[in-house]
DNA sequence: TCTGGGGTCCTAGGACCC
DNA sequence: TCTGGGGTCCTAGGACCC
């Protein structure tokens, strides 16, 4: 029997969470994310915001310019975090095979829980009544028989939206889509696609190989597998965290100096915490650095396994001074570690918590 | 309109080794 | 004095996702 995949994704979740906790926000426009002067953008808007032409990722300036009546209110993402767990744990009361994409998104592996294809969209209804039930927050949930189809079809009638698409149908289900639908074909490939002419999912299903292989290279085998509804990538309930960093865009640009320097120290001390409370050591710390005029550069470096802030912070500031020069302006500063490998033992014996 | 913060993955080029 | 081919590792940048 084909698989059976869900995809459940919570709707307009960090804007929900806020609507639930704060009853006077329901009914009203709610856009969550940093203030306007402060160069915040919309981290997720309420469907009220929406229909004022409010979308994620947007200037949060620009968003209150089209709905002034909206309410801004600062993420509280430990909150989310909380709400993320229960919603998760109730996916996993279904099946085990359950894989986080963020916090408020997961696949489900539901084959072996469903009778047969029929039997999926009953337990697709009971999960969006348990989530409902136990949360308070709706969610939708796409049905198929691989990851791409169940992914787009959660997206389709969102808020509080099922689609199931029956196993055959996968092609005729695409192909009316526009290319942009597809996981991993963003704003610069659906361009570069659109300059070719291809469009719809469909268009892209029946391009010539050759000729794509030739413009995307590796890539179009996958865009074309993905098009024509082909899609064998298992759900992976557990996948190995490859880097933890910390970034900040400064309220206003500023020159090398104390104030960004203090402020790498401090993303410094917030990373090798994160790395602590996993147990984790970095191999490699880069510096990322964000220029007035928006260009971005980064700088990475290998070290011996470190979770140390002292040592990361050093080494962040040596990366900054291989590249800085003293008529630069920043806007954003970054620290971030990588290859990163568990409970390797640490450098000073003093410092061994375990048998070696 | 003026662009966050958390990530993953891929590519290309250079260094280096045999 | 001129110069191969393959493999691996590392770095920087960019596209993409939520």
């Amino acid at each position: 029997m084909a698989k059976v995949i869900f995809h459940a994704d919570l709707d307009a979740f960090y804007a929900s969470v806020e609507q639930l906790d704060r009853p006077e926000l329901r009914g009203r426009p709610v856009v969550v994310g940093g203030p306007p002067d402060s160069r915040g953008v919309v981290a997720a808007a309420s469907y009220e915001a929406r229909r004022f032409g409010v979308r994620s990722a947007m200037p949060m300036s620009r968003a209150l310019r089209l709905c002034p009546g909206a309410v801004r209110v600062s993420p509280r993402f430990e909150r989310y975090g909380e709400m993320s767990r229960e919603v998760m744990a109730i996916f996993s009361e279904i099946t085990p095979l359950v894989e986080p994409l963020s916090l408020d998104e997961a696949f489900l592996d539901v084959t072996d829980v469903v009778k047969d294809f029929g039997a999926s969209e009953a337990l697709a209804r009971y999960l969006k009544t348990q989530g409902k039930r136990q949360t308070g927050l709706t969610l939708s949930v796409g049905v198929g028989a691989n990851k791409t189809v169940a992914k787009i079809a959660s997206d389709l009638e969102k808020p509080d939206g099922l689609v199931v698409v029956a196993p055959g149908q996968e092609e005729s289900f695409l192909m009316p889509l526009p290319v942009r639908s597809l996981w991993g074909i963003g704003s610069r490939t659906e361009v570069l696609l659109t300059s070719l002419g291809i469009r719809t999912v469909g268009q892209l299903a029946q391009a010539d190989d050759s000729f794509l292989e030739k413009v995307f290279g590796s890539r179009a085998s996958m865009f074309q597998r993905m098009a024509r509804g082909i899609d064998y990538r298992p759900v992976e309930p557990v996948r190995e965290r490859k880097s933890i960093g910390a970034e900040t865009t400064f309220v206003r640009d500023i020159p090398d100096g104390p104030e960004l320097r203090s402020e790498l120290e401090h993303l410094a001390v917030k990373v090798a915490q994160r790395m602590a409370t996993r147990e984790t050591w970095a191999c490699s710390i880069m510096v990322k650095l964000r220029y007035a005029d928006f260009r971005t550069i980064s700088r990475q470096t290998k070290t011996d396994p470190t979770n140390n802030a002292e040592e990361i912070t050093a080494t962040v500031v040596q990366l900054l001074e291989s590249v800085a020069r003293a008529d630069d302006r920043f806007r954003l500063v970054g620290v971030q570690c990588g290859s990163l490998v568990g409970r390797v033992r640490p450098r000073n014996p003093q410092l061994a918590l375990w048998p070696t």
